[in-house]
RNA sequence: UGGGGUGUCGCCAAGCUGGUAAGGCAACGGGUUUUGGUCCCGUCACUCGUGGGUUCGAAUCCUACCACCCCAGCCA
């Protein structure tokens, strides 16, 4: 059954066009071999998991192999943390790069000696002009640039330069290598780009041992040629740069893998900005990289979403070259999917309402036992207490009750999940006038909620036995960003203007006993209410604490404000 | 005014060796139901950015426009 689900029309998109074609002519001889290329300079979002299911998923599906390889020449941004962290959020998502975890920095002296090649070959050369003047030189879009006056030194002086540059001689900026290609090109990429700049800062990989490091073009392209990758999948914004991925390889006459690049996931209500996301960090808008409304993998796993929803959004999203925004519902609709099959179902009142049953023996308890799923047997079952008084949702009673009311109101039978029916037979209230209390009458017939007379109720409420109640943490998790696309700032604000002040509500929950023994970081259900994650930081157990990962659709909510009801 | 890309239903996205518009999400309507959940059934693009053209026939080919995105880091 899964086995069909998982084999079933898995969508095809234009990259597995490019494989399967190029596996057709023999391109590769039949291999595929990819790569996830982060950089170390951050934690990994939803974004990255599009191209970690990408890479990996290609790599599996046409029986290849997929490398972790870390883009770590800039020493200046990346730290081990991230390193960490990115490992951690692959592994999670639920890949293997077996042994073929691999950094830039590990080729540097490799890179350093094509350089050299590149000296020697004319195609490359030194240039002591500073930022400033290359950038002026480099012309505009529409005009051209102007050749370096030390474009033409001869490979030997080229050469000692460079190399007195790798031995630490000049300070930052001083000078910089740079290929020679045409300053006049039409594709500015092409405008004698930056090879290598000097950097005297310490890598968190290669210490000290450097004082040049290379750019991520010269980089990237000798890196994927070095693994023997076959198709070198990246962002949109890398189109202009594969000239000179190309330019690179050939120059050098290195093997060649092909790059592909596809569009970047946008998501409604969601920054997915690296820049935009330290600076929510730094800010302290939220408590960290891992906070549940972060859409950081760390983030998402906190807030409840598995790696299987995670997989499943990757795959239904599709694989494209046109800009999108991909609607918010859909990750969740992802993540119900997978949960409502295996999340086992619990009561927990969020806004408590005192019920008692007045026919109901004042010293009696009964243990009901509770199936955890309505469907799958296999997850088992557990007792739940029942007792004279007992916890029902406040939201649940109306005193004036519309017509397609299901649920309590005065003299209206309904049934308690699994426990017995009741009527609603008196309201007490405070001297403000607010329901303080209801109290109900049970019918002992109906013991485990069906009656023997064939009577029927419309509504069945979740309840919890007051005496046995365990008070729960509860945090109700919403969108950090209160527009659907964030980076659209209302006229005259800004990107801040746009985070929701009210997206974390933590309310004081009243809980079945058997949720005060669950582990860190269990997915469940509450009945009704939506699905929860027991937060794997805080949750103790005696003293839970959950997050709310999606709210199950509420069709009675949406009846009323429709004015339907 | 340069170069590189992209435009198919509210949101994604198939289709693009021409033959008369998949699927998912969302939405809406109905049925089942001890979660107003799930599940099941049904509705939802005479039209493919726009205008011409070729053709018996075009989302698919040609052409001219229009719109949006990316590129002028010693970031990736």
């Amino acid at each position: 059954m899964s086995d069909d689900k998982a084999t079933a029309a898995t969508p095809t998109n234009f990259i597995k066009d490019i494989i399967a074609e190029d596996n057709r002519t023999g391109k590769w001889g039949g291999r595929v071999h990819t790569r996830f290329p982060p950089e170390p300079n951050g934690y990994l979002h939803i974004g990255h998991a599009k191209s970690i299911c990408l890479n990996f998923g290609l790599a599996k599906e046409f029986g290849g192999k997929c490398n972790l390889r870390f883009d770590d020449t800039n020493p200046a941004k990346e730290e081990q943390e991230y390193v960490d962290s990115i490992r951690e959020s692959v592994r999670w998502l639920g890949f293997d790069w077996e042994d073929r975890e691999f950094y830039a920095s590990d080729y540097f002296d490799r890179l350093y000696a094509w350089a050299e090649d590149l000296i020697r070959m004319g195609k490359a050369y030194v240039d002591d002009q500073t930022a400033d003047e290359i950038r002026e030189n480099r012309g505009a879009l529409t005009r051209p640039g102007v050749n370096s006056p030390w474009r033409d030194r001869s490979p030997e002086e080229n050469l000692d330069l460079f190399r007195r540059m790798k031995a630490g001689e000049f300070p930052d900026g001083a000078r910089v290598l740079r290929a020679k290609i045409d300053m006049a090109h039409p594709n500015v990429v092409l405008r004698d780009p930056t090879l290598y700049r000097i950097r005297h800062a310490r890598h968190h990989r290669t210490g000290d041992a450097w004082r040049i490091y290379p750019m991520y073009d010269y980089t990237h392209c000798l890196s994927d040629s070095t693994e023997g990758i076959t198709h070198s999948i990246c962002t949109l914004e890398f189109e202009n740069n594969r000239a000179l991925y190309d330019w690179t390889l050939d120059t050098l006459g290195v093997y060649h893998p092909q790059q592909i690049e596809f569009a970047r996931l946008n998501l409604t209500y969601t920054v997915l900005s690296k820049r935009r996301l330290i600076q929510l960090v730094e800010e302290g808008h939220v408590s960290g990289w891992d906070d549940p409304r972060m859409p950081t993998i760390m983030g998402l796993r906190r807030r409840g979403f598995t790696p299987a929803s995670i997989r499943s959004f990757c795959e239904k999203i599709g694989v494209g070259k046109a800009d999108n925004l991909v609607e918010y519902s859909l990750l969740e609709y992802c993540l119900r999917e997978d949960l409502n099959e295996r999340a086992p179902r619990y009561m927990a009142v969020l806004n408590p309402l005192r019920v008692v049953i007045e026919n109901y023996p004042e010293d009696q308890v009964e243990e009901f036992a509770f199936p955890n799923h309505p469907e799958k047997e296999e997850l088992g079952s557990r007792t739940v207490p029942f007792s004279r008084v007992l916890y029902v949702e406040r939201d649940d009673f109306r005193e004036d009750a519309p017509s397609k009311w299901r649920r309590l109101a005065p003299g209206k039978e309904v049934r308690l999940r699994y426990a017995y029916y009741v009527t609603c037979r008196e309201v007490v209230k405070d001297a403000a006038g607010d329901v303080v209390e209801l109290r109900c009458a049970y019918d002992p017939a109906t013991k485990g909620g069906w009656s023997s007379d064939g009577r029927k109720v419309k509504g069945t409420l979740h309840w919890v036995s007051a005496a046995h109640a365990v008070d729960a943490e509860v945090r109700l998790y919403g969108q950090l960003f209160s527009a659907p696309d964030p980076m659209a700032a209302p006229e005259g604000g800004s990107f801040k203007d746009n985070i929701s002040p009210d997206s974390l509500e933590t309310v004081t929950a009243k809980a079945e006993p058997a949720l005060a023994a669950l582990a860190p970081e269990t997915p469940v259900q509450f009945e009704r209410l939506g699905y929860f994650i027991t937060d794997r930081r805080d949750h103790r157990p005696g003293a839970p604490v959950f997050n709310r990962t999606a709210a199950l659709r509420d069709t009675w909510a949406k009846m009323e404000r429709l004015g339907k009801a």
